[in-house]
DNA sequence: CGCTGCTTTGACTTACCTCAAGGTAAGTGG
DNA sequence: CCACTTACCTTGAGGTAAGTCAAAGCAGCG
């Protein structure tokens, strides 16, 4: 078992050296543990950490004035948190824990370190950065034109796809312990008519539920309806450079 | 007068040594004329090159299925293009001209030179890379769980904000050489509803227009209604590896 | 056993889409 | 220089998907 919830994190993408494991070690600080619905950041607060998500589910979010609101990414064990923020002196998101989890913080000042001792891991930070950027992208394109049905289920795919990054053995089922209102939040709907479309995939057979449990019965007949792409099946590191 | 693409745009942010801006003018391959409306990149090729916009217009799209359009970024002179592709072997989007313009090509190979050697101006890269998502971030907000007015109104901002970045002195008039279908395909409308916030914009005196010239006529209260967040203003370098 | 929070379902409303026709402006060839 | 074309914008009318409101069903928990 790894000590340190970074190292562990990017052994997923990358081969570390025993140097590289040493600074990521020294990095990070004390595990926090946040209980459920707990908001672990606000939006406009300084940004001082990034954090590992070593258990739990957490979610970014931000408010409307009107107070709607609207889910940026989901983070799930594994996970790095608070990329996006490091360019900005403060936060533009809101985080908070949907299940209650731990996080391991670790400073973003150290972050220089990373990029002027660690190449490689700066190009992976880099490069987790850009998967992110390229799930907003995907949801865009989702939000801004498609319907209900194929919005809810370009969620549930990418739920799977982020999953089994941690759970490679992961099948067609799994837990989403998440409300409607949340996931509404996420693809820019009603909670109404989340329930609505999840009972419609279900009706047609796409899915099936037992409360939150899910099952996607024709995965790949959801990925044709909405033109998935995995986004997280791996990344291209042949541009990085050597250890 | 720099002779470096590259070299002028990273100058924006960050004052260079002379070795990292001969590292960067290295870089850079020959200049690249587009004539508008051209595309530059299809969606689904290999990522080879990135790209700093030396003059005109472009912006990256997606297409669905059944043919309607999703832009996610727009390209102005100065901007890099292609960091979001980085991480992925080929593109997940389409690169087009709306002005035409020039386009200055650099390999993506030559990225681990970058990280290996300078590791300011790699820790700059990673942030203009989070600045994109972060305006993603804010589209997908505005797209998500705002309305048509508000929408076109948040466009616009975030169009001038962005000018301003290489324009400092830019005051509240600019042109904006798209079509109604472009900016309808980048906040998820149809043509003619961007029609409508446009008229509705100027009747309740928010904008004036004179053909593609546009004057917000009042921007504060257009960025109080949407909760405008200016991303491109100012990026943090405190925490970025000495030079 | 009865809260409390979540989900489902129904009825009504509304914002945006689509289709279509007419207007405008810039470019093109005779 | 003027007709003709073409691309874009505007406006109207009708349809529809999703929002809102509200009530009832369910499930977990004290």
């Amino acid at each position: 078992m790894s000590s340190s919830c970074l190292v562990e994190k990017i052994g997923y993408h990358l081969r570390l050296s025993e140097p590289d494991k040493a600074l990521l070690a020294r990095l990070e600080e004390a595990e926090e543990p946040v209980s459920a619905g707990a908001q672990v950041r606000e939006a406009g607060s300084t940004v001082e950490h990034m954090y590992v998500v070593r258990a739990g589910w957490f979610y970014d979010h931000v408010l409307l004035p009107d107070g709607r609101r609207q889910v940026l990414h989901l983070h799930y064990p594994g996970d790095i948190v608070g990329l996006p923020e490091i360019p900005f002196a403060r936060t533009g998101a809101a985080l908070t824990s949907a299940t209650g989890g731990v996080l391991c913080p670790f400073p973003k000042q150290a972050l220089d370190q990373v990029f002027e001792r660690a190449p490689r891991l700066a190009a992976l930070l880099f490069s987790i950065g850009m998967v992110e950027h390229a799930v907003l992208a995907d949801r865009i394109r989702v939000i801004g034109r498609m319907g209900a049905r194929e919005r809810v289920a370009h969620f549930l795919l990418e739920v799977v796809s982020r999953l089994r990054v941690t759970r490679r053995d992961l099948g067609a089922r799994f837990e989403l312990p998440l409300t409607q209102a949340v996931i509404g939040d996420a693809v820019g709907l009603s909670n109404v008519y989340v329930s609505r479309a999840l009972s419609q995939l279900e009706a047609s057979g796409a899915i099936r539920r037992r409360g939150r449990n899910i099952e996607l019965l024709d995965e790949p007949g959801m990925k044709r309806e909405v033109d998935f792409e995995d986004r997280h099946f791996r990344i291209d590191t042949s541009w990085f450079p050597a250890s």
